[in-house]
RNA sequence: GGAGAGAUGCCCGAGAGGUCGAAGGGGUCGGUCUCGAAAACCGAUGAGGGCUUACGCUCUCCGAGGGUUCGAAUCCCUCUCUCUCCGCCA
């Protein structure tokens, strides 16, 4: 959630963000602020019928135990109590209503974010390596796959139904080699701890990252037991230190963990349907930090170059893309995109999205530090980074390592990892 | 899944309808003492919200949500979680 002073103080700027963003009709503004100067007022009103029921209450304790009658100023706490209860009933009502809009705000964009409608707005802020030239027609990799028998899209249809898939021998073990490859490449040398936990997660932590309440379609929910499968370690990872507050001499906080990802796909019907490019079901290593607010825009850039190292030591040519306002994440306040070419597709494909969450997300899970000893403790602030998506990493791999009896090479980096 | 016990501030722990934001201890911070340190002693030390230019005033919070009452950490109901025993189990 961005701070609700917003709210109360820059409106427009929040009208603003929300047309750049192409998302004018996620808030009424109006509403927004006529429900936020109502449920203020009442605020205000209750609490000074709290404040008289209070010190009245006392009385009749004292008055009480001296002995007395303290039945006329009971009968008169009864009246207040009841348009407490009143005043609460509406109170409710209008705290839900602007919970439920404050939660659907988006955060508010960097000021270095390019105004854009759409993809095609991105702009690429910098390239790595060249396209490898082929003599002969690249294949993409799910014909390369299914002919060297080591991706079996039938299978996974058959098993669990479209956009999914098997992996079968070198495929399996090539992907297991690159997440421990990524692995140890952030940890031993980016400084990220290596951590291990749920995949399957409750709604606090879904609203904290922000997947909740607005986009519950996209996401796998066990209704019975009130979780839902993660579509990132991101909700995991960020999730760690929700309801909590961190001391400042133990930041910057960087973590990693390896997950599979869920995700329903909901409304890409028709979108790269063949491959591994789009499925409901895909591994991924994600970066995860919780720093101090100062050096926020900063430690997005090491994030990116944490990420670009995977494919640089790949030697795999890509591009970084600067999202434009309306390409960015609801929740992001800036994201670069890295792009890896992709021989067989002929094109760029999304291979890691990193993102500064500013203070969105650390307000939504309560994710608070103390700078120093005694300070008070403030909203820290949130990034995030795939350090690769793995299945498409495995793409790529394949794609620019094919050779023309349609074997895959295996990159120099990964060879200590397939013995 | 069955039976029982519990959830209080940074931690431990008391409190069992009124003056309790909460005893006591620990921790942390500041001070006295000391050449310095330890010990001892003294003092301070939660979060969130509303109003206010401000000093400040005030409300809420004792796992969560309801209820009873003039008044709830304390009584009642529901839920969640933790622990112990039994069952099951990679």
């Amino acid at each position: 959630m961005i701070d609700p002073r917003i709210i109360r103080e820059d409106l427009a700027g929040i009208k603003e963000m929300l047309l750049k963003r192409n998302m004018a009709g996620v808030v009424d503004i109006a509403e927004l602020e006529a429900v936020d100067r109502e449920r203020r007022e009442i605020i205000t009103r209750t609490d000074e019928l709290r404040e008289k029921r209070n010190s009245l209450s006392k009385e009749v304790g004292k008055i009480k135990s001296q002995g007395g009658d303290a039945s006329q100023i009971m009968k008169e706490v009864q009246g207040i109590g009841d348009t407490i209860k009143e005043l609460a009933d509406r109170s409710n009502v209008l705290n839900e209503r602007f919970n439920e809009m404050h939660l659907s705000i988006p955060n508010m964009l960097d000021k270095s974010v390019p105004d854009g409608k759409g993809e095609q707005d991105n702009v690429v802020v910098r390239t790595w390596g060249e396209k490898p030239k082929f003599p002969f027609a690249p294949k993409a990799h799910f014909d390369l796959g299914a002919d060297a028998g080591i991706l079996d899209f039938e299978r996974g249809v058959k098993i669990a139904g479209a956009r999914f898939y098997v992996y079968r021998g070198l495929a399996a073990r090539l992907e297991r080699a690159i997440i421990n490859f990524m692995l140890d490449l952030h940890t031993t040398e980016h400084g990220y701890t290596e951590i291990f936990g749920p995949y399957i997660v409750n709604d606090e932590s879904m609203i904290g990252t922000g997947q909740y309440p607005k986009f519950m379609d996209e996401y796998y929910r066990i209704e019975r037991d009130g979780l839902s499968l993660i579509p990132t370690a991101e909700v995991t990872l960020t999730n760690l230190y929700r309801d909590e507050i961190l001391e400042g001499e133990n930041m910057p906080v960087y973590v990693t963990m390896q997950s599979a990802c869920f995700r329903r796909e909901a409304g890409a019907a028709g979108r790269d349907t063949r491959g591994l490019v789009r499925v409901h079901q895909f591994q991924k290593v994600e970066l995860v930090k919780f720093v101090d607010p100062e050096t926020s825009f900063d430690e997005l850039e090491k994030l990116v170059a944490n990420a670009e190292e995977v494919l640089k030591r790949l030697n795999l040519h890509y591009r970084v893309v600067l999202l434009c306002s309306a390409d960015t994440s609801a929740s992001s306040a800036k994201t670069y995109d890295i792009e890896v070419w992709m021989p067989g597709l002929d094109r760029y494909m999304e291979i890691s999205s990193c993102s500064n969450f500013v203070d969105y997300q650390a307000r939504r899970a309560k994710i608070r530090y103390r700078k120093s000893k005694g300070d008070k403790a403030a909203y820290l602030h949130t990034l995030n980074g795939s350090g690769l998506a793995a299945g498409r990493t495995l793409a790529a791999v394949m794609e620019n390592y094919q050779k023309d009896d349609g074997s895959i090479g295996i990159p120099d980096a990964l060879k200590p990892y397939l013995k």
